[in-house]
Parts: C-alpha cells; sequence; structure tokens
DNA sequence: CCTAATGTCTCTAGCGGCTATAGCTTCAAG
DNA sequence: CTTGAAGCTATAGCCGCTAGAGACATTAGG
C-alpha cells in the first residue's frame, strides 16, 4: 500500500491535487490506515498516472472523467473514446490557429517600434487599435 | 457623456467586464450621475477599446496596466513598451510550439485507433501511458 | 520506549478573468 | 406619470489547482 507521498512521487502528481482529484470524484475514496490516512494501491497508483498523462496532453478533468468511466465497460465500441480525443485534437489546431494570428500581429506590431520616447510610439498606438491590425485576430 | 451601456456597445466589452476592470484599477472611477449611475467621456471610452484590443492580443491584465502607466508619461523611451510586447510575443510562441507537440503526440494517438472495444482500445492506453509517447510533450 | 522530524489530515481562501444572480434604484420614452 | 429597460451593489461561481493554518499520524534514530 502507498502514502499519498508515494503516489505524489511516483506520478508527479502534488499532494494536494491527488485529495482535489478524488473531491472531484476523478479519483474514488482510497482505504484508510488506522489513523485515517490514505493508502493506494497499485492499480490506484496506475489510474493517477493515467489521469497526469491526460493532464499532460492537455484534457479537461470532464473528459477524464469521461474516458475513465467508458474505460470500465471494455466490451462497448470505443468510437467514444475515439470521439473525445478527436474532439480535444480539434481544440488545439483551432487554439494554435489564433495564436499563430496572434504572433503573427504582434510580431508586426513589435517590428515597427522605432525606439523614440512613449508619446509617439506605433507599439503602443498598434496595441490600442484594432484597425492597425491587418488580421482578424478576435 | 456615455452610460456604460453605450461603452458596452462601442466596445464589445460586456457591462460587467467594465465594472469588473474598474475594479482591478485598469479604468479609473467615472463621474456619476445625479442618481450614482457612471458616465464616461471620449477619453475613457477610448481607454477600454485600447484594453479590448490589448485583450485580444492576449495581453494579461497586468501587462496592460504596465502599458497604460507607461502611455502616461510620454516622454520616457518607448523601450519598456516594446519589451512587455515581445516578452508577451515569447510567451505565445512558446505556447504555440507546445501546443504543437500536443497536436503531434494527439494525432499519433488519434490515428492508432482500430475501431475495436474499449477493452483493446489503444486510444487508450497512449492517453494514459506517457512510454508511449515520442515526444516530450509535458 | 521516547522523542523529534516529517508526513498527513481537514478546512478555508486565493489565483486570473471574468460571468451570473438577486434585489434594488434610476433613467428615458411615450 | 407610468412603465420597462438599464443601471447599481454585493456576492458567489467557473476551472484547476495552490497555499496556509492548526491538529493528528507515522517513522527513524537514540
Amino acid at each position: 500500500m502507498f502514502s499519498i507521498g508515494d503516489l505524489s512521487a511516483a506520478t508527479g502528481v502534488k499532494v494536494p491535487t491527488i485529495r482535489y482529484y478524488e473531491q472531484m470524484g476523478l479519483m474514488s475514496a482510497p482505504s484508510r490506515s488506522e489513523g485515517g490516512q490514505r493508502r493506494y494501491t497499485t492499480a490506484e497508483r496506475d489510474r493517477l498516472g493515467f489521469i497526469r498523462h491526460a493532464r499532460d496532453l492537455g484534457l479537461s478533468l470532464d473528459a477524464i472523467r469521461e474516458l475513465i468511466a467508458l474505460s470500465e465497460e471494455p466490451e462497448r465500441s470505443c468510437a467514444d473514446v475515439d470521439a473525445i480525443a478527436r474532439r480535444h485534437l480539434d481544440q488545439i489546431r483551432a487554439r494554435i490557429a489564433q495564436l499563430q494570428r496572434l504572433e503573427g500581429e504582434l510580431g508586426r506590431i513589435v517590428q515597427s517600434c522605432s525606439r523614440g520616447t512613449v508619446g509617439d510610439c506605433s507599439v503602443l498606438q498598434a496595441l490600442g487599435d484594432h484597425a492597425l491590425c491587418e488580421t482578424e485576430h478576435r
């Protein structure tokens, strides 16, 4: 049996975060020692590893909760799992595209600096006025 | 003089958000009507427009506060303004790079789906185990 | 066996950047 | 003058943690 600190060391998830996941229903309530401390099995450690990695991949706690629920019905088609992953991938791609628009716009703005005074700073003007933008970055 | 609703319509910033910006010190407290409602000048409307656009470009409220403070010292060199913008640009680029790592990894994971059952779902395995990853996406 | 250090417990509050709700007052058009 | 929209304050909630307080449990060394 592992203490919460052992789990933390094994997975890289901080101790308060593990308790938080329990509260949020991602980890089930573990057994307790005589003194009331949490004691985990290897299966519970592995589940935390799953959560950690899915979080690293950027999935929301809601999505992870769904995935865990699905993984407990092994007979089921994995289409739903696939859909969650694809949906997330789409979100990442959209986010990248938006950040790239920002990057382009900000890059242009920063380039325009003529190293003068704040009073006639083109950077400040461009930051304040969308009409000076070349792309739609909203 | 503009009401808070006028400002909202003019800039696209929601009414509660305008009050929030005031509370956060981004907008100074405006004058009030006899009945106690906020009344704004064109200068205040323009400042809100500045904030809106800077937010759209992804700057934090803290960064915007700094920019506003700088813009009130027009004699000063605009190097600090430039530095804030560049720092933000660097952050955006770092974020893009990280999201692209995630995109690559998730793309690979999603591709691996063999449309079977959850029980032997490669997507689920890959989501749970960083050892199956090709890149360092943490 | 005792002590000291470390780990763990619960509970509460805070972060950023809003958004929503409740219960009230004020304003402007007809 | 009435009415309905718009405004007011205050408070709480969202996500995903993180930090702190103050108390109890465990463990390693002497």
